[in-house]
DNA sequence: AATGAATGAGTCTTCATTCAT
DNA sequence: TATGAATGAAGACTCATTCAT
């Protein structure tokens, strides 16, 4: 029975996310969420104690679903190179996933200010981030294709600013077309910076 | 009696900022924006029409006082990297100020997705400061001091996107210690990038 | 569960009718019909979209009692005057019902002027209303005791102004003792017109 | 000074006319009556203590226009029919004002049972419709052109039941053509009762 | 486990009324 | 006299949460 409660909830958390991609974090309702998962609004009250609950599951969810596709992502290649272009791929994966994935992303950001729950989840995440890029950085210092004096921490903030940055500037200014446009000039400044 | 007009509207929209920086665009309510104004709730009503009236003359004023301010600092120096040392300083004022104003312009960011009015203002912000970018760029190059070859408008906005990747970062981990660290950051980032 | 629903509705629509008859069609709050109701006001939203469609559906059902009971009383008799004076006493009830139901009528009457919605049930009903004149005039000239010369639609329309015509003015003056008056001039001032 | 005064309240009251029979007793504010008037907002408190008042002296001020109207009309004939048919013509003036008279009218009326002042100033409105009926009625039967077995008051107010029910009638049916109808019907069937 | 009816606190908005100028 | 800025009470409507079934 545990099974089928872990698989309610996974329905439910996949609602939530469709959801508020669609309606955006303050506009969503429990009925939104509900109707998207074709459950009733009992239920969602059933498997999480609160609204609240949702969304901060949701957060942990989505960033987690993130961070272990860019995992698989960069796990197929061997060098560090290649490692940050599946990188930046990984992120920027298709105009449509970015925009549902990233728009609650976005939401979250803007939560994440006045609320330590979604402050530590997000935190979290950026380590994990973090982690990757010290490690391509590490990898490319090693086959000696990266700056000997960078320090990979510092770096792998910058590299995850970069990413961040641009991918919002792409959302926010809505033009799908310029979704390779951003993808490459993400890749090239990180390159160029630790070369 | 215009004028006394125009100032209630400022004291209304500063008390929207300041409700929106302490609580957050979607828990804001009309009553808290007159608390901080210390006025009845019905004088909110009487300068704008509506709750998104004001929190759209919100993002445009605090977007082009943002703009404004960055203008005016590259405007105090006449070399291409002290004008953009005076960018990056303009945008990291201060860990109290940034929290302020970029929390108020995180919260837009993540509105805009949903709203052609927040985007379309926040485009023209962009455009600004990609104005700011192409200046600077185009400045040094003229003097010598970056490389020939880079597009003023490309590089312009890899510019903001390691600005405002950096800026949410900071604002994100929530360690005013670390301003100045990411500060020096985002400046070195862009100057390797464009050497 | 359906019959639930119905039931609650009805029950709504009840305390509507008497919340309005009580305290006037611009008056009544839908806390005050909730109150009537003995439910929250939560309950009121829950079964009607909106406070504009209660008082639609109290109009149309209102309307629509009132034919019905027409039809009904009318029914019990089988020549014209009797029909005539039963359905002149359907109007006049009892000056309690009266002016419970002529007053939410009246009200009703006003708001048709200005709404679309109301003016389509109030036709509705007057169509009703015409059509009980006719069969009536048509029954009467077959039998021989209405003048052959009268159009039924015509007249029935008059029998019609003047029934709502007395009514109104008895419902205005608001004197209890007069009911009987007004029922009889009624009927006999239509009763004179036919003949 | 007590004339221009006199001039203001003019002003207002008719100001306060159009803007109820524009939008209806229940949706009229303050503010829409001042803009119907020209004047700000605080001039009609100025001149009425409150807008029950406005609206009381507008009912009386309708109300008698109305009957001295009615008055002016029936004057310039002699004999009971001439007087009878200019009464109905006076009342059926012409669409255009019906319309505006008569919504107001039916405004107040459904406003009456609620508000002993609006009662009290509608039933005057009655007495005064009465009258001229029994006045009518008095001169036919001395003329011999009406039944002697008629009771003037009774009669009185039959004939006001019919002018009113026709009116609203037509009002609430709403198509224009038919006022010539409503006219001639109402008119034909009190001359029908009288003789 | 699941439903959805019921609740009522909370929010935006309107507007009569007051009052300083 | 006249203005219109300011107030705040009141009302429609939304929605998270509870709970009986």
């Amino acid at each position: 029975m545990k099974k089928k409660e872990e698989e309610r909830k996974k329905q439910i958390m996949n609602a939530a996310f469709h959801a508020v991609s669609n309606l955006g974090y303050d506009k969503v309702t429990l009925q939104d969420i509900a109707n998207h998962a074709n459950v009733s609004k009992g239920v969602v009250h059933y498997y999480f104690t609160s609204k609240q609950n949702i969304l901060l599951e949701l957060l942990e969810s989505t960033t987690s679903k993130i961070y272990r596709f860019e995992i698989q992502e960069i796990g197929k290649y061997h060098s560090a190179i290649e490692k940050l272009q599946a990188y930046v791929n990984a992120v920027f994966v298709s105009p449509q996933d970015n925009k549902k994935f990233y728009r609650v992303y976005l939401d979250f950001l803007a939560q994440a200010n006045g609320n330590e729950d979604y402050k530590r989840i997000n935190l979290k995440f950026y380590e994990n981030c973090w982690g990757i890029g010290q490690e391509i950085i590490e990898l490319g210092k090693g086959e000696g294709v990266f700056r000997e004096d960078i320090d990979p921490l510092t770096y792998a903030k910058v590299i995850r600013a970069i990413i961040d940055g641009s991918l919002i500037q792409w959302l926010t200014c809505d033009i799908e077309e310029q979704h390779t446009f951003y993808k490459d000039i993400c890749f090239n400044s990180i390159l160029k910076l630790l070369k």
